[in-house]
DNA sequence: TTAGGGTTAG
């Protein structure tokens, strides 16, 4: 309503108000989602800066509008830093990671603009979402080079960066040798440690910062209870969540309730998982059911599975995707195909739509994309039969058995088969055996939960072709040597 | 003195 008055006389006295009053104006309408209003006033503005272009290109970039934030910036006249940070973090918001690194590398052919702190944070947010390694090393080289003071806002990008990208070594020598730290700084490496299965590091590490005088904010306190339970560190998990209130002054959010729900369903108490969700101050939602579901599937609990399931499709139906899944997975799991069957048509009933399995992988400084049963990767054929071989061999030198329990329908056993064969982060191990040295480890970032089958044939493919693997997958980090996992088969 | 950044459970 007052947007509107001041934009009223801003039109009325045209030229009398200055670009500085029309820009502030403007900015009010982008940060509100106002984009109509923003281009319009835009338009009518006698005069334009950069400053009036940026506003108005974050106003898109911010509410979903890339494409046209893209066509604005292709037409401004001149840009600066902001600018093209505007730009790299609105693809960095959608999940357009790769689009980020692109537009990063053309700043630097920008003469008129230099990279700072808040364009490396963004990009160095995008390396760690696509695992993209050696990218984010170079990144941190040229940070070096340039002797950009380091922060400990770059300390905490670049300790993310190496630990989502599989590198906790690295990360842990950014943290030693970062003097500054704050609690983003702490909380990076903690949740990088409970991420790769250190449970008792994170633990540690978080009492030396309590040690240090640094008081933790809720995200530390999600990481913490994250290590705990990829860890089965059960009691030391409860402790931590039932203290929060008292020694922090941090009332546990539906986050926190969903960490320790995770944590005793996945150490197997189920019931007492059940029971945590029952005396939540709120109500559960999807996350908290999917959690106890998965922890049902590997428990083999159908009965607690099928009365969360219940729960599940009373929510918007919008949530039902994964959860679904999982149920089916359960039935599958102990043979029950008519349940399967039955939710198999209640999904279809519902149209609800599923997450396609997506895994990337880098390969000299190029970031590989592969979909479930992926027909789109131009060496395709070649990866097939090569995925092929590799199976073979994992079979005869490394004991794999293709485990088909995870497959959501009632096919044939052959067909079973070929439907594991085709998931993601085979066809991007294939891909990574096909194009890197032998010795080289093999790094994959997926986007889903890897299964069963998949977590089986890497163990044997690692030790098979006597490579390192490690698979990023939604929760954590699976790290395959010599046939076993760093995760000790606990996920 | 109007535009820009990150960590986050499953």
């Amino acid at each position: 309503m007052y947007g509107r008055n001041i934009h009223a006389l801003v039109i009325k006295f045209g030229c009398e108000f200055d670009t500085f009053v029309c820009n502030s104006l403007l900015n009010f309408y982008s940060i509100f989602g106002r984009t109509d209003e923003a281009q319009n006033l835009f338009d009518e503005m006698p005069q334009r800066d950069v400053v009036s272009w940026t506003s108005l290109i974050s106003g898109y970039t911010k509410h979903g509008k890339m494409g046209r934030a893209t066509e604005l910036f292709s037409e401004m006249p001149d840009r600066n830093e902001v600018s093209w940070v505007v730009m790299i973090s609105g693809f960095v918001g959608i999940g357009r990671y790769n689009d980020a690194l692109r537009y990063f590398n053309d700043m630097l052919c920008d003469d008129k603009v230099k990279p700072n702190e808040p364009v490396f944070v963004c990009v160095l947010s995008a390396c760690a979402h696509l695992g993209a390694l050696d990218q984010g090393k170079w990144i941190h080289v040229y940070i070096d080079k340039i002797g950009m003071s380091k922060s400990s806002n770059i300390s905490t990008s670049l300790i993310d960066m190496y630990a989502k990208c599989g590198r906790i070594d690295c990360a842990n020598r950014v943290f030693n040798g970062t003097s500054k730290r704050d609690v983003l700084t702490w909380t990076s490496m903690i949740s990088g440690l409970s991420m790769h299965g250190l449970g008792e590091d994170a633990l540690r590490l978080f009492s030396q910062m309590l040690a240090a005088g640094i008081k933790p904010d809720n995200i530390t306190l999600l990481g913490v209870l994250n290590g705990c339970s990829h860890s089965g560190l059960v009691e030391e998990g409860c402790s931590v969540f039932n203290d929060m209130e008292n020694l922090w002054g941090i009332s546990p959010k539906i986050e926190h309730y969903g960490c320790v729900v995770d944590l005793l369903a996945r150490a197997g108490q189920l019931e007492r998982a059940f029971e945590v969700v029952r005396g939540m101050p709120m109500e559960p939602d999807i996350v908290i059911w999917r959690a106890l579901l998965s922890s049902c599937r590997v428990h083999r609990n159908v009965d607690l599975g099928e009365r969360i399931g219940d729960h599940i499709s009373q929510l918007d139906p919008s949530f039902h995707g994964g959860g679904y899944v999982l149920l089916s997975n359960l039935y599958a799991s102990v043979g029950r195909w008519d349940r399967v069957d039955r939710v198999r048509k209640q999904m279809n009933k519902k149209k609800i739509e599923l997450n396609t399995g997506c895994s990337w992988i880098e390969v000299d400084g190029v970031v590989h994309e592969f979909l479930a049963a992926d027909k789109l990767h131009p060496r395709i054929t070649e990866i097939h039969e090569k995925l092929n071989e590799v199976l073979k061999r994992a079979r005869i030198e490394g004991g794999y058995v293709t485990n088909t329990n995870q497959v959501l329908f009632d096919l044939s056993e052959e067909e079973k088969e070929q439907a594991v064969s085709w998931h993601s982060e085979k066809l991007a191990v294939a891909f990574g055996l096909l194009s890197t040295d032998s010795g080289t480890p093999i790094r994959i970032v997926k986007n889903l939960r890897i299964c069963e089958d998949c977590h089986s044939a890497m163990k044997a493919i690692s030790r098979a072709f006597s490579r390192e693997i490690v698979v990023r997958d939604r929760s954590r980090f699976h790290s395959f040597r010599e046939g076993n996992c760093s995760c000790k088969d606990y996920w």
